[in-house]
Parts: C-alpha cells; sequence; structure tokens
DNA sequence: ATTTTTATTGTACATTCGTACAAATAAAAA
DNA sequence: TTTTTATTTGTACGAATGTACAATAAAAAT
C-alpha cells in the first residue's frame, strides 16, 4: 500500500494545479450535428464537467438534472451521456478528476516531510498543515472550478454516498497520514487519534465549503477574511487539538 | 434578543427528551377510509414525521420521495399532504421537532453556567461541553429517531438549504453561546473565534453522523466506542483548539 | 476516393415525483 | 337525530428526469 502510493510522480505543484480548467463559456448551442471542426474532443468533456461540478456543488447529486448540466456546458443533453454514460459515472468522474491533483499534492509535502524528519516523528503541525493547506488554498485562492469542488466535497461529508465516494478517492492518503499522527502521538489510543483525525477533516470541508454561516454568525463586519489567515488558525487550533489529547491517556477521564 | 432566550422554560431534562418518540410500527395500510377510531391524529403525524426524518437522513432532500414516506409511515399518500402540505414544510417541521428540544438543553445547560460564573467569564471547557453534549448524547445514546435526526444535521451542514434553515433554527442559541466565547476569549479576534466556533460545530456533526468511516480508518478492529469517551475526546480537543487561539493574536503569525 | 469511426444534434419514451381532486367514514357538534 | 367537520383512502395529472434511438457530419483510416 505504501508502494502504491510512493511511485507516483512529483510533477503537479501549486501553481500548475490552479487555474488548470479555462472559464466556461456556456454559449448556447446553435450548430448543426455532425463532428465539429476545430473542438478535441477533451474540450467538450472537460466543460461538461466543470458545468456538472459546479451544479452538483449547488444542487446535490439528486438535485442535479443532466439537462441543466448540458445547458450550461453548451452542449445537447445525449452529449452527457454520450462521454459519460450514466449520471453516477459523470459524478464519480467529476470527483476524481481534482482528487488525483488532491492527493499528488499531499502526498508530496508528505514525502518531504519524511524525509525532513530523516527517521523520527513528524511534528502534528506539519502533518495538520501539508494534509489541510493544499485543499484550503484550492478552495481559497484556486478558481472556481477549485472553489465547486470544494463546496462539494463539503456537501458530500456525510451523505452515505459521498462517504463511499471519499473512501474510493481519499482513503488511501488519510491512511499515510494516519499512520504519521500515530508515531507523533506515541500511547494515544487510536480512537482518540481517528476521532482527531476526523475532526480535522470536518473543520478544514466546513472552512471551504463557505456557507456564508460564519459571516452571519460574527458580530463585526468587513471584508471576506484573507485564506491565508483562515489556514493559520486552523492549523493552530487543530494542532493543539491533537497535542491534548496526549494530556489524558488511556480512556476518557471525564 | 438576549431577553427572547432567556425567557425559555425549564422543563426539559435529558431523560424527558430522549425516547420521546415511540418506535414506529411501519405497519402496512389495509383500512378502510374514513376517520379511523381510536387514534388521536397527533399520532399519525409523528409516525409520519418519524418516517420522513429516517428516510431524509437516508436519502437526503432530494433523494426522498413523499410516497416512500406515506410508506414507511403506513399510511397513504394524500395524508402526508394533508398534515404538512408542500414537502419543504414537512422538512422544516421535521428539523424543528428536535431543534425546540435541543434549544432548550443548550440554553439551560448555558444558564446554569452563567449562574455558575456569577459574572466571570465561563471556562472554555464548560462552553464547549454544554454546546456539544446535548447532540452528542441525544445521537449516540438516544432512540433512533435522535440518531436519525443527528444524521441528517450533519448531511445539512455544508449545503445550501441546510445552512439556510439551521440559521433560522440554530443561529439564535448559537450567538447566545458566542458571546460567552468571546468573553471567555479576550484579545482573540472575532473571526478566530467564529472560524473555532464553525470548527467545533463541523466536528460534533461530523461525530454523530456515524458514516462508518472511523471505523475504516482505524487500524485495529473492535466494538463500537462508547459515546461518553467520545464525547470526552471531543471536548478535551475542542477546548484546546480554542485555548491555543489566545496564544497568537492579532493577524496570523508565521 | 471510399469506408469507418467519432462526436454531436434532435426527438422520444417510460418512470417517477409533487400536488390535487373526489369519495368515504368516523367523530364531534348542534 | 341531523349536520358539520376532521381524517383518511384511492385515483389522477402535469411536469421533470434519466436513458435510449435515429440522423448527421466532420475526421480518420484504408
Amino acid at each position: 500500500m505504501t508502494d502504491d502510493v510512493d511511485r507516483m510522480s512529483d510533477e503537479i505543484t501549486l501553481e500548475t494545479a490552479f487555474g488548470a480548467t479555462p472559464p466556461t463559456p456556456a454559449r448556447a448551442s446553435a450548430r448543426k450535428p455532425g463532428r465539429p471542426k476545430g473542438r478535441s474532443s477533451g474540450e467538450t468533456r472537460e466543460r461538461i464537467l466543470d458545468a456538472a461540478e459546479r451544479i452538483f456543488a449547488d444542487e446535490g447529486y439528486d438535485g442535479t438534472a443532466l439537462r441543466d448540466v448540458a445547458q450550461a456546458a453548451g452542449v445537447q443533453l445525449h452529449a452527457v451521456g454520450y462521454h459519460f454514460g450514466p449520471k453516477d459515472v459523470l459524478f464519480d468522474t467529476v470527483i476524481s478528476r481534482r482528487s488525483v491533483i488532491m492527493t499528488e499534492l499531499r502526498m508530496k509535502a508528505l514525502r518531504a516531510a519524511r524525509r525532513a524528519a530523516a527517521g523520527d516523528a513528524i511534528p502534528i503541525e506539519r502533518l495538520v498543515r501539508d494534509y489541510i493547506s493544499p485543499f484550503v488554498l484550492s478552495a481559497g485562492e484556486g478558481d472556481n472550478g477549485w472553489r465547486a469542488y470544494a463546496a462539494l466535497m463539503g456537501r458530500l461529508a456525510n451523505s452515505p454516498l459521498g462517504t463511499e465516494i471519499i473512501a474510493r478517492h481519499y482513503d488511501a492518503t488519510a491512511q499515510e497520514y494516519l499512520t504519521e499522527f500515530r508515531r507523533a502521538l506515541p500511547g494515544v489510543p487510536e480512537a482518540d487519534v481517528i476521532e482527531g483525525f476526523s475532526a480535522m477533516v470536518a473543520a478544514m470541508l466546513g472552512l471551504c465549503a463557505d456557507t456564508g454561516r460564519p459571516a452571519r454568525l460574527s458580530d463585526t463586519e468587513g471584508p471576506r477574511r484573507k485564506t491565508a489567515e483562515s489556514l493559520e488558525t486552523l492549523v493552530r487550533f487543530q494542532t493543539a487539538g491533537f497535542l491534548a489529547l496526549r494530556t489524558a491517556q488511556g480512556s476518557g477521564t471525564s
């Protein structure tokens, strides 16, 4: 299992990862049937995926009509089915398109952290930061596609369908990080490590889903907070949480 | 605004709150039309709400068919519309039925904490515990209805519809707690307090949604963890997170 | 130059869903 | 006892949805 992820290349960076998808024009369809001239087929696929990503994020899986996806992508309804088959396959493709990038970023950071630790345990703060920051920065500083993807992941978080999909695309990386969390938290019960990791992921997704609740709960109005600041707060909060698990080991002493 | 919630009564306790709804029989419909003999109308309403709660939690709002709700409740399709009107009203009724109980429990605990503090700031751990424990204990030790409700709330967490509904039913209580969090965290920027509170809520919902991911991520098999233990871990983790916000005040360093 | 493959349009269909309507019957009121 | 009201059944309908079926034309292959 470790071999599997370690074999990945180091080509993807934060810079190349962002802005990978062009802005969707969503123009009306006024073309005759038949294979189009210039377009390279993959371009249509990307446009459909972009539209699907946004609508899935806004409306959810069941709330999304393939007709709306087709219209937003500027293609005919059947083009969606032609390229992706059934609805669930389209959905899974939307998820996996960016999950491979996210996994690459996280595993790259983990490899670097392992090298830096040189056999010792990786510091908790670094583990938290390396796992969280690719997602938070993508959602906060990436293009609209990344923003929609982050919102979609947040919406999926606690649903049965989402759990199944997240397991398929993200559990392997989570396991890699958990191995290091366990090393960095010797003596802490397994259940506590898992619960801390789950709390961290939940907070990360909640932050990036960007529901507007923070702004509504705040008593001071103001411009939107900078992503880097939110990230630092989140890292500090979650790191302290993990470290607190060391103090009262064994079963919880209330 | 403070007056509004302080006027609530103290009648609901954890004991009376749990097991308030009877187990749903879900028997098949083999009755003639007309007003039934014994049933007190409110009983049918509760059965429909119980069924709707479970199916909404499993399938989501758009994934839920009123026909399935009716069948699970053992009533005819139109009985649903007769009692609750449109689908969104039924949904809102499902949410509010238990949100009033949850709000009551939380506000009761907050009033007690305020009395105990006698004008001073309430300790962070107590704020965390008082906000979290009613929900965690309901989801973990309550009946199936509470379990379904908790899963439903988790599923709603990061969706637009869910955000709107949560705002309507839970923001007032959240504001009350936030006032105390601010007092207990003097000097901490407002944005950090809000972010910490959001992280706490996200972790709480993720824990109670009970998606099975923790069990899948764990490397040691075993029986399900006791609710009280999970709660203690969550309280310790989140409390430490809040306290860490005090250390590096102002805008995030590093 | 001809044939095959690929990508797209336009239409159609069976199913499902939310909502509405009419009828029926027991309880409550007069 | 008669009338009214409340609650439930059974059926129906229009709209929306996922999927499938031809038709067409450009590109690629032979």
